[in-house]
DNA sequence: CGAGGTGGGACGTGGGACGTCCTTCGGTCG
DNA sequence: CGACCGAAGGACGTCCCACGTCCCACCTCG
């Protein structure tokens, strides 16, 4: 059975304790040892390259793979993809997602931040600042501040999460041709928002921001027809409190903002 | 190119709005459309199956797959056991996600709770008291408990996710042998108390009750001897707060607790 | 001594054949 | 007349063989 080769060769990496990188048995090899024709067996790795369990170089050889989360990102974007109906509200869930995570884990960060992580922050920050000045966007700032702030967690599922949800929405984004950015300066707002709670220590202010930040992420996968529908789950009672702003935008009323975020 | 083969597989589906479920063209159908030979196909076709993208059953047909989490679980169990070092590491960075997760969820879940909900939630954790007082273990009522909680977020990812961390987590313990369960009293202790904060509307000490309820799991992750290293990522300012405690088990100081969770 | 050619190893692709499983249809038996 | 059973066909599973492509390493030649 094919399921039944892939699982040993997983076995075969387990038992010889391979790290990522080292080299498989050749096919010849591993039709030999697991007693099946080449074909079954390059089904088999075929089915763990999708995986990135085994990673294939053609002419070269097959090598055990980084196991990342690409299997992740591939079949959630298909599966965003594929609800033609509910577009936007599959969009909305991973973003769902991504939030919850961010505001539970700069909730962990905030406390016990470094310094130097912060000098680190503010650099990067700088830098986008200095983008939006310029106009241009900054997908790479964006994605190295929220890396470097949970650096700290030592956890090296997190950042490959993170990466996971955000490239799903962005190809899911291209690929419905939703290419409308939010203004520059307004997501650099964001970032100083929160790098700025952060300085102070100011822990539900952080996750305040942070959920600003995905709020105006938000708004721009919807179309415009929809926004009094608004963004989901307000956050409860730190409704309460002003929310800070960074000043490059205009001061905005109790409303959600969205009227600042291009949305038509 | 193997990879070039899955892509228009992906892009049939998306182009004819097959929804999962829906019959594929057949592998010599696919061959003609494609261009390609069979065992191209079949390689594209298992590459698929393996991210649960397509459905193969034998001696019937290809069909749309479910685009499940499965992927994900799979590689994420590969890849903490394929870790010989730093075993419980692997594992407690799954764990701190999943707590990251179950406590922003909580949170968005507290507020505006029905009481239907609750009372299905009630009939969840009396049946685990019962359970528990029979001294049995009940891994399907947790799980109830925990998709039943998020249910009306309707957020369709949010329970897929966590389904997948702890499928993970049980596969790697069972895969090294880690049988032993905390107490099924504790464990109902523990729901009890997350429902009895829901109950109150007390959302701080929901996100407690979650967080404690994790450490028990954690702990139990951990080798007597490195018990001294402990659980990471102290809550914070919450610590302040006397744990509530639903009586079933001995009050506990400031501690950890781990000295009540079977380990030796 | 070095640059380029050449050979071998390993994966990529193609074609064909046969086995296995499932469904369907028609015939037979009760 | 109806239910059961076997044959036929479709579709996937496995296998074998051959050739193409890519990469590396050795060897030869200038």
């Amino acid at each position: 059975m094919g399921t039944q080769i892939r699982r040993d060769v997983m076995q075969l990496i387990l038992d010889r304790r391979l790290p990522p990188g080292a080299p498989l048995p050749t096919e010849a090899e591993l039709m030999e040892s697991l007693g099946v024709s080449r074909n079954s067996v390059r089904e088999a790795l075929k089915a763990l390259q999708a995986l990135d369990i085994v990673e294939i170089r053609h002419g070269y050889g097959t090598y055990v793979g980084q196991a990342s989360l690409t299997p992740l990102v591939d079949g959630l974007t298909f599966r965003t993809l594929a609800r033609v109906t509910d577009d936007h509200a599959a969009l909305t869930e991973i973003l769902q997602v991504r939030e919850v995570l961010e505001e539970g884990l700069i909730h962990r960060v905030a406390g016990g931040i470094d310094d130097a992580e912060l000098a680190r922050l503010e650099s990067i920050v700088g830098r986008m600042e200095e983008a939006a000045r310029a106009g241009e966007a900054f997908p790479d700032l964006d994605r190295e501040f929220h890396e470097t702030l949970y650096e700290t967690l030592g956890n090296a599922l997190v950042p490959q999460l993170l990466a996971a949800f955000w490239h799903v929405f962005h190809r899911v984004a291209k690929a419905r041709g939703w290419t409308r950015d939010p203004a520059p300066a307004v997501t650099a707002c964001r970032h100083r928002d929160i790098l700025t709670a952060l300085r102070e220590h100011d822990v539900p202010g952080a996750q305040r921001a942070m959920s600003r930040h995905f709020r105006g992420i938000d708004a721009r996968s919807f179309p415009a027809d929809q926004a009094a529908s608004g963004p989901p789950a307000p956050i409860g009672q730190a409704e309460r409190a002003r929310p800070r702003d960074c000043g490059m935008i205009r001061r905005e009323g109790p409303g959600s903002g969205q009227e600042a975020l291009g949305v038509k």
